[in-house]
DNA sequence: GTTGTGACTATAACCCAAAATGGTCACTAG
DNA sequence: CTAGTGACCATTTTGGGTTATAGTCACAAC
């Protein structure tokens, strides 16, 4: 009745409290360090001074926990998406930079922070509420893209628009998916491009 | 020096030799019972009356029989998609049969036969010959088909064949390795047809 | 020579009790 | 009332002793 939570719903008692971001916080270190299995609730009570059942009054789960720091790991990749994608003039050019910078920045964080990587990969599998957030928000990022560049005549717009956009989608998804990019890192060098290409000249009026 | 292999280089001893059918014939059906990995290779040898030691003057591992056996499933579906592509008339129409019998049939194997596509993951995961030479073959007939169609002026000629063959590949590649494919069984009604649009668009002149 | 095997080893799979962990709840302190 | 916890339970996870398996080799029968 009377909760507080916003977009995530895997969040207990009060939404804004030190204590909730005290936890996100450890959790981040812990999961970062040790990995998500390795790291106990007991750990990140333990790390920020206060017994394990406390933690509980604003997480859920253990799960809930994990959800918030993968929300936090994958808008990382949002934001660079963002950016890269803002700083480009044509929609052609957003589109290429969306799905090279997506790559570049999951694999980044592959190499270099695997234990969050693992924890975005699991919670792709799992279908957690912070990876497909996370999908859709490409989705989305995508679909102005499109709409953009039909706007600007740059594209065709005979397909209708949902059907071009969950298209162009199904070919990301081994990119964008964590778990299915795993298998796919000996593609990662030229498949980008490679797809780009092919997605462009789908799109051409 | 006096080796009889052809193709399959996972081979010792005679080439053609009703012992090794044998083998293969008792693997095809224990894998397909019991799994590879329930599966001995004690198993096999009792199954056609010989000692353990045997069954290695024929195949150099237990993990060659596999890819013996994972050959002929693979082959299956080569087949399927080769009778389905036979009967279409256009370059277009072919392509879009490639793609849904291609999926189709995985699937069907996938629910079918989990057994025996299991081996098949596990064969594309470990990148076993058996299931590079699936790759190669689907490549292959691919290919052609984006080669009839240039000729028939039913696509493009701009961009070089390769190219365009190896990038319409990346898009398939979720379905045609089974190993992906196990990921994407809920995009499986729709993407083949959504996908095939895209690249067939792709492909326009 | 060819056809076939029992005996052997090093490694991987299995099993299961003991310990650890996720999660709850009644309770205390202020 | 709010902030916080120890004790508790049901499920997992783990350690490591034991068994099962892949693969080899010297040798036998013909």
């Amino acid at each position: 009745m009377n909760e507080i939570e916003s977009s995530t719903p895997q969040a207990r008692g009060p939404a804004d409290h030190s204590v909730r971001e005290q936890i996100v916080e450890a959790a981040g270190e812990h999961f970062s360090h040790y990995g998500y299995d390795k790291t106990t609730v007991s750990d990140l009570a333990k790390a920020i001074g206060f017994s394990k059942a406390y933690i509980y009054k604003f997480f859920d789960s253990k799960q809930a926990i994990g959800e918030a720091i993968c929300t936090q790991t994958l808008s990382q990749i949002v934001a660079a998406v963002d950016e890269a994608v803002a700083n480009a003039s044509t929609p052609t050019e957003k589109f290429r930079r969306l799905f090279k910078t997506l790559v570049a920045t999951s694999v980044s964080l592959f190499f270099n922070d695997r234990k969050l990587y693992d924890i975005a990969a699991h919670s792709a599998g799992e279908g957690w509420p912070s990876a497909l957030a996370y999908g859709q928000r490409i989705r989305q990022t995508l679909t102005e893209i499109v709409r953009e560049g039909r706007e600007m005549g740059e594209f065709e717009r005979k397909t209708p628009l949902d059907e071009t956009v969950h298209a162009i989608y199904l070919v990301m998804q081994p990119y964008v998916n964590p778990l299915l990019l795993q298998y796919n890192l000996d593609l990662v060098e030229d498949a980008p491009t490679q797809l780009s290409n092919l997605v462009l000249r789908s799109l051409a009026p």
